[in-house]
DNA sequence: ACATAGACCTGTTGGC
DNA sequence: TGCCAACAGGTCTATG
C-alpha cells in the first residue's frame, strides 16, 4: 500500500476534484471490504456536498456538509481514480473517453463537480484490504483515536522518539511500524529511514534513550532521516509498486531512489560502504539493510 | 504490558 | 510453456 506518502499524494489528486463536488451516488458494488461498508453510506451522502478531503497517518479523511466524516483506507491495495466526461482530469497516462468499469471495482461515487462537471470517482481494490468506515458525530474514531504523532513537519525530534522508544525492546523495525508511535510509516519508508540514519533494523529501540531516558545521537539521526525521507517521498508523488498508482492512473517516481528497498544482493549505495543489501523477516515482513553500515 | 504469529484476500513473480 | 510456492504497500486479532 501506499504508505502515508502515497496516501498523501492520492489526497491531493482527489482533493480538486471532490471539494465542493456534489455527491449525486454512492453505488457499493458488494458490501465489505476489508469490514462491511456502512449499510447506510449511500442514503447519508447522496446530495451532499464535500467540504474537504484530509488525511491522518494513513487514512484518508472526506468530510461533507450534514455528514459523518467519511474514513477510508487503502489497505495493501486500494486505490482511487478519478472519471470525468473528458476522459483525462490531470496529465497522466490515463486515458479514456468514457467511464469504464474495472475488476474491483468496489464502490462508485457518481458527482457533479464544483464547476458543474460530472465525473465518478471509483475506488478499486483487488484484495479488499481496505475499508470505508464513518467516524463518530464528534468525527472521533478508535482507529484514528490510537494513531500516534505524524512523521511530517517538525513535531517528530529526537527527544520524542526517544521518549516514546525507551525501555521498548522490540527492534526499531517493529517500532516504527506501530501505528501507535509514529504514525504512516510502513515497511519500505521504515527500510528506507533505517538506511538513511545509519541504525539496523534489529537494534532494540530502547536504545535510542540514554540512561537518563533522553535522547541520544541516533535518536536525533533516525528522526531527521524519517523526516527527510518522507517529506522527499511526497514530494515525489509517492511511490509505485505493483497495483498503485496516482488517481489520475500515472506513476510515481519513488521507487527509483529506493536504496535498500527490494535490493537484495546489490551493493549498497553509500557512498565508502562495500556491504551487500541483506534481506531478512521481522514480524513476517521483508526487511532490507546494509549490514557493514546499519549498527 | 508487550511482542510475535496468524488471518484476511487476490495478483504477480520467480524457480523448476 | 506451465505450474506452484512465495511474496506483496496493512492492521486487527489471538496467543504467548
Amino acid at each position: 500500500m501506499p504508505e502515508l506518502p502515497e496516501v498523501e499524494t492520492v489526497r491531493r489528486g482527489l482533493q480538486p476534484v471532490l471539494e465542493g463536488a456534489r455527491i449525486e451516488k454512492v453505488d457499493l458494488r458488494r458490501k465489505d471490504l476489508r469490514f462491511p461498508l456502512p449499510p447506510d453510506m449511500a442514503r447519508l451522502l447522496e446530495g451532499r456536498t464535500i467540504r474537504s478531503v484530509g488525511r491522518r497517518a494513513k487514512y484518508l479523511l472526506v468530510e461533507a456538509e450534514d455528514a459523518p466524516l467519511l474514513i477510508c483506507h487503502l489497505g495493501m491495495s486500494g486505490s482511487f481514480r478519478i472519471e470525468s466526461g473528458e476522459g483525462v482530469l490531470t496529465p497522466g497516462v490515463f486515458h479514456r473517453e468514457r467511464s469504464v468499469d474495472r475488476p474491483h471495482d468496489h464502490v462508485v461515487f457518481g458527482l457533479t463537480t464544483y464547476a458543474g462537471e460530472a465525473a465518478r470517482v471509483v475506488f478499486n481494490d483487488p484484495r479488499r484490504f481496505g475499508f470505508m468506515l464513518f467516524a463518530d458525530a464528534d468525527g472521533s474514531h478508535p482507529m484514528l483515536a490510537s494513531l500516534g504523532v505524524e512523521p511530517t513537519g517538525n513535531s517528530l525530534g529526537g527527544a520524542l522518539l526517544a521518549e516514546l522508544f525507551r525501555g521498548r525492546a522490540a527492534p526499531l523495525k517493529a517500532a516504527l511500524l506501530d501505528q501507535g508511535a509514529i504514525a504512516g510509516l510502513g515497511n519500505i519508508y521504515v527500510c528506507e529511514a533505517l538506511w538513511r540514519a545509519g541504525l539496523s533494523p534489529r537494534r532494540a529501540a530502547g536504545t535510542l534513550a540514554s540512561a537518563s531516558g533522553g535522547p541520544t545521537l541516533r535518536a536525533e539521526r533516525l528522526a531527521a532521516a524519517i523526516r527527510a525521507v518522507i517529506a522527499e517521498a511526497i514530494e515525489a508523488g509517492g511511490s509505485s509498486l505493483r497495483d498503485y498508482t496516482h488517481v489520475d492512473g500515472s506513476l510515481g517516481y519513488f521507487q527509483h531512489r529506493f536504496s535498500v528497498y527490494d535490493r537484495e544482493g546489490e551493493p549498497c549505495p553509500k557512498p565508502g560502504c562495500s556491504g551487500i543489501v541483506n534481506r531478512i523477516v521481522q514480524s513476517g515482513r521483508s526487511t532490507f539493510f546494509c549490514p557493514a553500515c546499519q549498527r
